[in-house]
DNA sequence: AGACACATAGACATTTCGCGTCTACCATGT
DNA sequence: ACATGGTAGACGCGAAATGTCTATGTGTCT
């Protein structure tokens, strides 16, 4: 039987190529080495074959921003990183060519719910990085350092002025 | 007015990006800056306008290789160089990607007769780089080494071995 | 001003294409 | 022998694209 992350990342490929309109479950299927019926059998609809495709991007994203922090000692550094790693990266991405525009508003469109979830569990982790201050919990400062972030991007208009951005604002709340 | 160039410039751009099935004469339009109905007014088909995109890119080809040639002085130069520019690059890009196999094929499909007095068009060039000899024309000489070369392509798997075969015909040539 | 060329937006019929579903059949291994 | 998980292929339906048409707008030329 053939392996579930080989039929993701095929669909991957597919997708990131030529955007979520332009690709038929015909095209995924023969990447993925299997006929169209049988991607039925693992998802009921391209939509939902989609989503895990952008849950899995996200999940492996997660787990790489969390092992990339396990090398670094300040505050400071696993913040910049984390944040660096999460929103800039995909900034660039969602930046890089109209292809990625469209999966990112596909996947909005979709199901902005399950997406947004992934944004929480950043925090979750974010939050782990920060040490208890009698002001405000860690999930707290968390909270202000994401949303903020998430601001800033809308001002930016390049990758490295994003990074700037976000270094002006841990400098601003002294970490 | 916009111009014609401009037009088969735009449509060339995004055939190559996403093959031929996948675009829409919507999408062209729009990538001219035009209608869809005026792209209509100048080709009566989405057909029409992809051969005369194709044919487009073959005159401007075929002129590049008469330029590169102008600063050659030996025959065995301007013989390979022909032979490279023309079928070794084309190759390539054949070999490059999936859309651009989709290209060709569909070119072929729809008038290989219109294609091939484009290589008949290159043989003349290549004749001009022969001098008489007493056995055989020049345009017998051209018709040769190309349908020679034409059948080393199927041989070769990539551009560097399509080269060198080249090479070695020339050589048992005499060139 | 009027005629003309060339564009537009938008609607249209027709065809093609893709989704999602179904049936029938085949291989594998327990 | 039979369940499992695949294949090929056909189906209806809705969406989308092609190619055509009309009505309209706009700049240029005489």
């Amino acid at each position: 039987m053939i392996k579930e992350e080989a039929v993701l990342e095929a669909a991957y490929e597919v997708f990131l190529t030529y955007g979520f309109k332009k690709v038929s479950m015909q095209e995924i299927a023969a990447a993925a080495g299997i006929s169209r019926p049988a991607l039925y059998l693992r998802y009921r609809s391209k939509q939902e074959l989609f989503l895990a495709v952008i849950e899995r991007v996200l999940s492996q994203r997660l787990a790489h921003v969390e092992t990339a922090l396990l090398t670094l000692t300040s505050t400071r550094e696993r913040v910049e990183t984390a944040l660096d790693l999460w929103y800039v990266e995909m900034f660039d991405l969602k930046q890089s060519s109209k292809e990625a525009r469209e999966l990112f508003e596909v996947g909005l469109s979709f199901s902005q719910e399950r997406l947004a979830a992934w944004d929480r569990k950043f925090e979750e982790l974010l939050a782990r990085q920060f040490i208890n201050r009698e002001d405000l919990s860690p999930a707290e400062i968390s909270l202000v350092i994401s949303s903020s972030v998430y601001g800033l991007r809308s001002e930016a208009d390049s990758k490295e002025e994003f990074r700037r951005l976000i270094g002006q604002l841990l400098d601003l709340c002294g970490y």
